[in-house]
DNA sequence: GGGGACTCTAAGCGCTCGCTCACCTTCGGC
DNA sequence: GCCGAAGGTGAGCGAGCGCTTAGAGTCCCC
């Protein structure tokens, strides 16, 4: 990731592509206060607090306060999708492309839990048109993983009985990684992301 | 469950211990704002109305907002810990405890969803004392489960290489569930109950 | 039928919210 | 050295918030 930057906390966040500057201070402070308290509990000027600024300078590069949560959901599902394509379409069997994407899903809700606490339980906040549109990105998530599994059911690799129901568990299970995931617990992202890698592997009946 | 009562969204709701009955109406009714708007995004002048009162009645039957939230919060995290203490301890072997812990408790999620998303979402809108009085609780839940696997383990139905995580990833698929059941779906509580159920007993190594 | 306990309401207090506005600085181009 | 654009501030508006208070209605016990 070239774009990747290390926050305070330690996470990787790919933010670089938002300027200017003092907009992706904003953007950044948002994502730390949503993750914290949630979006309706956060106010406009502790997140512009949180940047350095006075409360007014947030209004300069957003429009409103949504709009901040929009940006940043859009951004976070961007991505999301974009290591869930890389892992579908590499090289190998449906069990290694499995076990990457649900390994590399695992470690970036791990590893970045702010940003995707803000991206994955934030969603009803959105106004109707923001959330269809990334209810759209959410969709196409989805389709990466049913495309494995399928994928493993047409070459013998697996054996599932729910298609639909065991693509829905798998993203369920990584995505919840970003609700009780925290840094001073007893795991890191790599290790998280290795044992649930193991876990899914089983639930499509791949495991050796 | 003797006190259980239809509301009108077909939900079991087993609020029948709460009483008078305004306090009851109140407390629905603040379930179901907390789950479709978030706790934050909820004013009391909305649970009130959606109970057929003034605003001020609420604060003859709870001290706070937060009081509803901390009883409902408790209420629902004792359902959930009777529901996996009567699985973990019934006949049977240790198969047959988890996949019925497991359907039931998805079945309670799914089934209670509007309830399940205010227990299991909305714990971090709680103060510091109620919010460790809820974290004991699920430290219960996750003891129960553990328990289950621990005894699969030693009996030599189970093959898990890291209990605690498996533990901890069993109990986080069931509660994902009130994240994205819908009853508008394609699924029944029944069916996701045993889907998942054999689901977990693929992560276990239990699977026939 | 009088009095106290309980339940509920209308009105509104003090506060903080999202957001705006008038104004101030900084800075590159000519 | 002047100018307009861009980025920032302090003060504050209207609205809605959680919650309180004074008092009215209702019930039961005597």
């Amino acid at each position: 990731m070239s774009t990747a930057e290390e926050t305070a906390g330690g996470e990787v966040a790919p933010w670089g592509e938002v300027t200017p500057d003092a907009a992706r201070r904003l953007l950044v402070a948002a994502v730390e206060a949503f993750a914290e308290r949630g979006y309706h509990a956060t106010t406009t000027r502790d997140i512009a607090g949180r940047a350095g600024m006075s409360p007014a300078a947030l209004y300069i590069h957003y429009k409103t306060k949504e709009e901040l949560l929009h940006r940043i959901s859009r951004i976070g599902h961007t991505k999301a999708l974009d290591i869930l394509r890389t892992a579908a379409r590499r090289e190998g069997t449906a069990a290694e492309r499995l076990a990457d994407a649900v390994s590399s899903f695992v470690r970036w809700h791990a590893g970045g839990r702010t940003t995707a606490r803000v991206v994955q339980y934030e969603l009803d906040s959105l106004g109707p048109e923001a959330r269809a549109e990334i209810v759209a990105l959410r969709r196409q998530c989805d389709a990466e993983v049913r495309g494995i599994i399928e994928d493993g059911i047409a070459s013998g690799e697996f054996d599932v009985l729910d298609v639909k129901g065991t693509t829905l568990a798998v993203l369920s299970l990584c995505i919840d990684v970003a609700r009780w995931f925290s840094i001073d617990g007893p795991w890191t992202p790599d290790e998280v992301g290795a044992l649930y890698a193991d876990l899914v592997l089983r639930m499509v009946g791949a495991s050796k």
